[in-house]
DNA sequence: CTGTAAACACTAACGGTTATGTTTTTGTGT
DNA sequence: ACACAAAAACATAACCGTTAGTGTTTACAG
């Protein structure tokens, strides 16, 4: 009775996907902030209010595919085998991260929101939401003692070592450097 | 010559206060996503571009008087006491920056940014730069033999302590849990 | 007292976002 | 096959923060 067939599923996925791509490639070609929505709209032929039908602001348009980050790091806690120390399996997880945005074929994206202050501020803020929900799943585990003030200290921590790594020189270098510092913090708790 | 002699300036500062004071009683009152800019320029009797000439954001109403909370932190690196050791030095301004926050006068504005996303989002930016400038002053520190990465990591760290001491049951308790492990995280490097 | 530069004002616009109401498409029961 | 309800997309216009363009007043210097 009322579970969907399908086809209008897939076709609002396609109208979505319509509408990432055209934005997408606006903005690798004329840089972000030349780009108005009112010109994704007519690039992808939707109306503007299809637009935010689908994506929540203009920024969110560049973020579709990080979608699965949070969920990511909450798995790489609560699915890591019986045992196994919490900070290695999120040190592995945020390294594949950090190789992720550094990749040849997301790297043009990535240089493009180092250039947009909007996309600056949202992503800071995305990751921020992140950071709160993997302090839940820290809190959470019954195999950890820790504090809940001590969980959600070190989901930012682990949420700074991504974003601090991607700035720095030697992005992989910087991630174990900065671990071993929140390895240090974690053990004093 | 091009040394004023007060009257302009004092005039400015007044219009100045007058739009900020204006501002706030309006956002205490209506809260702040209920208020205009353009409320605020009537209020203040003034035109709306004579706000934005006096503050970059409508956010920045808000915000005015933690324009030093950037220079307290780096002054509480730099100003230190020869030999005096750095993580104590940055938490007991930390702990008063919180007390501050918490203090009765300043209560209901940390209330009202706290119930607006855009200015908890815009907060959370500010302490980014914040902690840039940080980082900036600990790098130069020549009693620190750290490296950047280790310098600019500690300083989102005491900045996260801020922040998740703010939201935290017991704010100053938490400073002190938070410190612990920065400690830690400090002497591994 | 006059020139000038800062502060302010007014209007109009721009761009992201939202409200309103309408039309088209799609799934489903008859 | 047809009708009907829900969902999706549409078009238009507005709202709000912000900025540009263009005067007008005000405080200071000579």
């Amino acid at each position: 009775m009322t579970v969907p067939t399908g086809r209008r599923e897939r076709k609002k996925a396609a109208t979505r996907q319509k509408i990432a791509d055209a934005a997408l490639r606006l903005f690798l070609e004329r840089g972000y902030d030349a780009v108005g929505i009112r010109d994704v709209a007519a690039e992808a032929d939707v109306a503007v209010t299809t637009v935010f039908s689908h994506f929540a602001s203009k920024e969110a348009l560049v973020f579709e595919q990080d979608a699965d980050f949070e969920q990511r790091l909450t798995q790489a806690v609560t699915n890591r085998a019986p045992h196994e120390p919490l900070i290695p399996a999120l040190r592995r997880e945020i390294r594949a991260m950090v190789r992720h945005c550094t990749a040849d074929g997301t790297a043009p994206i990535y240089r493009m929101i180092d250039e947009s202050r909007a996309l600056r501020e949202y992503e800071e803020s995305m990751r921020l939401r992140h950071a709160e929900s993997l302090a839940t799943a820290l809190c959470a585990d019954p195999g950890l003692a820790q504090s809940a003030t001590a969980c959600r200290t070190i989901a930012r921590f682990v949420i700074d070592a991504y974003s601090l790594a991607r700035e720095a020189a030697d992005p992989q270098a910087a991630v174990d450097e900065i671990f071993q510092m929140i390895e240090a913090a974690w053990e004093v708790t």
